[in-house]
DNA sequence: TGGGGTTAT
DNA sequence: ATAACCC
C-alpha cells in the first residue's frame, strides 16, 4: 500500500493503462466528469497531496460470469445484451473480440466465442456493491463510477501509517502516481472545443479563460482548464446507497398499449423486489420511453410523478397490492407521453424509482407500526417475493 | 450500441 | 423534464 497507487482488484494484468502525457483532447472531456485524472499526475502547486486509489475492474461482467461458472474460465467468453457483445474476457480479446462489438462481427472474428446473456444486471450489481463494501473497509470514502470503478481516498489512513514509522524507515518510503488513460466520448465538450480551434491539451492550457468560460459556462470551463494542467482537486464523494433504481428493456418494436403494459409490469416486478431489499422508499416514479426515429442521437422522453403516500406505505412489504396502483400510475404517465389513439413505435421502456427516503422508525411510533398490517406480517424475502404470472391477490392475507 | 447510473440546468 | 456526462 505504501508504493503503488493503483492496485488491480481482480482481473490479472491489464493493458498498460498508465500512458502519461500528453493526454488526448477527448480524454480531457471524459476526465472532466469522470474525475479519472486526480491531482497526482503532475507536481501541482496548490493541492495538498492526497492518496487516492482508483480501482478499475476490467471486463467485470465477464469475470462475474466466470466466477459463477468456472467452466467458462479458459474459453473465449462474451457477455451479450441484445445483439451486442458488451464485454468479453481476455481469451476472447486475444482472438479479436472488442467491447461493444456486434454479435455478428464477434462470431465472425471468433467462431468459438461462448456467449452468455447479460441483460439481467442483478448479479453484476450485487458483486459491484460487494467490491465497494470491501473497499469501504479501508476507508468509508469510496466513490463509485458505474458498476466497475471505485475511487478510494486513503489520505487519512496513509497519514496515520506514516506517523507510526520511524524516521529512518520514513526516508525509504516513496509514493508515485498515475495518469489514467481515459476513454474518449466527452463527446459534446470535445466538439465544442474543436469548434474553438482547441485540438490539444496545450491549446487548452493556453486558451483564453474568459472566452472559454463564455463558450462552455464558467463551471465546465474552469474545470477542464485545470485538468489540462493536471490539476483535479475534486473531492472523493462517498457514493453511499444508490439515488435511484431503474430497469429498462429495449426492443425492435412496441406499438400497442397492451404490449407496453406487459413490459412495464415486468420491469416493475423486478424493481419492486429491489426496492424491497433496499429498505428505503422511493417517493417518485418515472417512465422513460424511446421512440423509433430514423436517427436521433439520444431521444428519450420521460414523465414522472410523486408516488401517492398510501402506495408508498405498502411498498417494500412484498405485497401485491402495490402492483395494481403502480401499473395504473405508470400507464397514466404512458398515455401522457404517447397518444395511444395514433400509431406509435417505441424501442425502449424504462421504469425508474427515485427520490429515495429512509423509513424513519424513530418518528413512527410502535402503535403506528402494529396498526400497519403489512409492516409486521410480510417480508420481501423468500416466497413472498414477486413473480409475474401465476400469483394472485388471494394468495396474500 | 446495452442496461444501467450521476449531476446540472 | 431534459440534457449532458460516466461506466
Amino acid at each position: 500500500m505504501e508504493k503503488g497507487v493503483e492496485p488491480e482488484e481482480e482481473g490479472g494484468g491489464d493493458e498498460g493503462d498508465t500512458e502519461a502525457w500528453p493526454m488526448e483532447l477527448a480524454d480531457v472531456g471524459a476526465a472532466a466528469s469522470s474525475q479519472g485524472v486526480r491531482d497526482q499526475m503532475l507536481p501541482t502547486r496548490n493541492s495538498s497531496s492526497r492518496v487516492i486509489v482508483h480501482v478499475d475492474l476490467d471486463c467485470f461482467y465477464a469475470q462475474v460470469e466466470m466466477i459463477s461458472n468456472p467452466e467458462l474460465k479458459d474459453k473465449p467468453l462474451g457477455v451479450q445484451q441484445k445483439y451486442l457483445v458488451v464485454t468479453c474476457n481476455y481469451e476472447a480479446r486475444k482472438l479479436g473480440v472488442k467491447k461493444l462489438m456486434n454479435v455478428r462481427d464477434a462470431k465472425e472474428k471468433c467462431p468459438q466465442l461462448v456467449l452468455v446473456n447479460g441483460e439481467d444486471l442483478t448479479r453484476y450489481r450485487e458483486m459491484s456493491y460487494k467490491v465497494t463494501e470491501l473497499l469501504e473497509e479501508f476507508s468509508p470514502v469510496v466513490e463509485r463510477l458505474g458498476f466497475d470503478e471505485n475511487f478510494v481516498d486513503l489520505t487519512e489512513m496513509v497519514e496515520k501509517r506514516l506517523q507510526q514509522l520511524q524516521s529512518d524507515e520514513l526516508s525509504a518510503v516513496t509514493v508515485s502516481g498515475h495518469v489514467y488513460n481515459n476513454q474518449c466520448i466527452g463527446y459534446k465538450t470535445a466538439k465544442c472545443l474543436e469548434a474553438l480551434g482547441i485540438n490539444s491539451v496545450h491549446d487548452l492550457q493556453t486558451f483564453s479563460s474568459k472566452i472559454l468560460e463564455k463558450e462552455l459556462g464558467i463551471s465546465l470551463a474552469q474545470r477542464i482548464q485545470k485538468l489540462s494542467f493536471g490539476e483535479d482537486n475534486s473531492p472523493v464523494i462517498p457514493s453511499g446507497p444508490p439515488q435511484s433504481f431503474s430497469e429498462e428493456d429495449s426492443f425492435k418494436k412496441c406499438s400497442s398499449e397492451v404490449e407496453a403494459k406487459n413490459k412495464i409490469e415486468e420491469l416493475l416486478a423486478s424493481l419492486l423486489n429491489r426496492v424491497c431489499q433496499d429498505g428505503r422508499k422511493p417517493h417518485t416514479v418515472r417512465l422513460i420511453i424511446r421512440r423509433y426515429t430514423s436517427e436521433k442521437h439520444c431521444g428519450r422522453e420521460s414523465r414522472q410523478c410523486p408516488i401517492p403516500s398510501h402506495v408508498i406505505q405498502k411498498l417494500g412489504t412484498g405485497n401485491y397490492d402495490v402492483m395494481t396502483p403502480m401499473v395504473d400510475i405508470l400507464m397514466k404517465l404512458f398515455r401522457n407521453m404517447v397518444n395511444v389513439k395514433m400509431p406509435f413505435h417505441l424501442t425502449l421502456l424504462s421504469v425508474c424509482f427515485c427520490n429515495l427516503k429512509a423509513v424513519n422508525t424513530a418518528k413512527r411510533g410502535l402503535i403506528d407500526y402494529y396498526l400497519t398490517p403489512s409492516l409486521s406480517t410480510t417480508s420481501c424475502s423468500g416466497k413472498h417475493s414477486f413473480k409475474m404470472k401465476d400469483t394472485h391477490m388471494e394468495d396474500f392475507p
